[in-house]
DNA sequence: TTAAAAAGCGTAACAGCTCAACTTTCTGAG
DNA sequence: CTCAGAAAGTTGAGCTGTTACGCTTTTTAA
């Protein structure tokens, strides 16, 4: 079953080889400075054929990873302590996870001042990333015995899925993390927090 | 003051009509299926002049009001009635927002259905309408006496911002906005209201 | 009166993306 | 083993949004 023939192979070679010569262009030169037909003469392919591996367009070319993500948040919510609420689970899950991937590759480091620097890529990752909303908000429903699109629970995945890319760019990602769950979890008091 | 010459007031009156042929045009056939060209065309005009009056691109034909908004946010927050808190004076400026907008101007109906079904054009839209966050945050934070840039201020002004936006689509739109700011007031509970 | 500012024009081009028609390569069922 | 067909790839043309360039015309204001 997971292996694949050489058809399969051969394909996700090209499509490395697209997303590697991306990056490494992006990198070297800015995404905009970039055009799609250099990157598929770089990965020694044609532009349709580029446009056949990622469909999505030029961005989708810097977002090869980015698998389970979706189980993970769910499994937040399912499988949370006793005691535990919902927001801390949430919280909890994403706390230090980017020093954490950081640490894990070398490379990431680039594809994430990438990302910062590119609005059109900060756009496209928020939309990748909020496209587990309704995945999380099923979840957070089940658990409350409420109906699956029930607004609340849509409101808080949402909410919650929003605080990684709200925290980017802040003086203190971490604080300000602590501060938003901490919005999610007791609401809005108007009073410092001390 | 007030009284514009001759050369604003055509240049108003190119604007306008580049506005209404989109519109009509969209309204007709469709965001996607009209192009750039046709729209200059009906309305009698180059392209490029087109582009000089609505440099942010074809999205922007669709939003020709829009003006004062941020103002009315900020005023929502600062003249607030004592005792009552952010959340609530964001909530009541939403509620029935809609209907009293849709009943002010019957075009606004469609203007609302081509947005509802035009993804560029929600994204563009949320994009416009999330640009007061930063006004919107710094009343919050003058409010409470916190720093401008504080995340939990930011944070608040984001969601309520993002609750219209979610609130569109669901089945009764009034109740989801009362759910929405039931989270932000009190944090997530997760119990049924009852 | 006149010079600069601003609106507009047409052409040409670029970038992202798609389409159509065709070739090559692999797969799998008979 | 074979052969039909699916899937990857190619080429090339073309569409759409958008911008740059160089030019003419109108309006304004000194």
């Amino acid at each position: 079953m997971t292996e694949m023939g050489r058809r399969e192979r051969k394909k996700a070679a090209t499509r490395q080889a697209l997303a590697d010569a991306a990056l490494r262009l992006f990198a070297d030169r800015g995404y905009d400075e970039v055009g799609v037909r250099e990157i598929a003469d770089a990965a020694d392919v044609s532009v349709t054929t580029l446009f056949k591996h990622f469909p999505d367009g030029k961005e989708a070319l810097v977002f090869d990873q980015d698998v389970d993500r979706e189980a993970a948040l769910v499994a937040a919510v399912r499988e949370r302590p006793a005691g535990q609420s919902v927001p801390e689970a949430l919280h909890r899950m994403f706390q230090g996870e980017h020093s954490r991937r950081v640490h894990a590759d070398p490379r990431f480091d680039d594809f994430l001042r990438l990302i910062d620097t590119t609005p059109a890529l900060r756009e496209y990752a928020r939309r990748m990333w909020l496209r587990h909303e309704h995945a999380l908000a099923a979840a957070i429903a089940e658990d409350a015995g409420l109906p699956d699109d029930d607004p609340g629970c849509r409101a808080l995945a949402h909410f919650a899925l929003e605080a990684p890319v709200l925290v980017r760019g802040t003086g203190d990602p971490d604080a300000a993390l602590d501060r938003i769950f901490d919005l999610l979890a007791n609401g809005w008091t108007g009073e410092r927090v001390g």
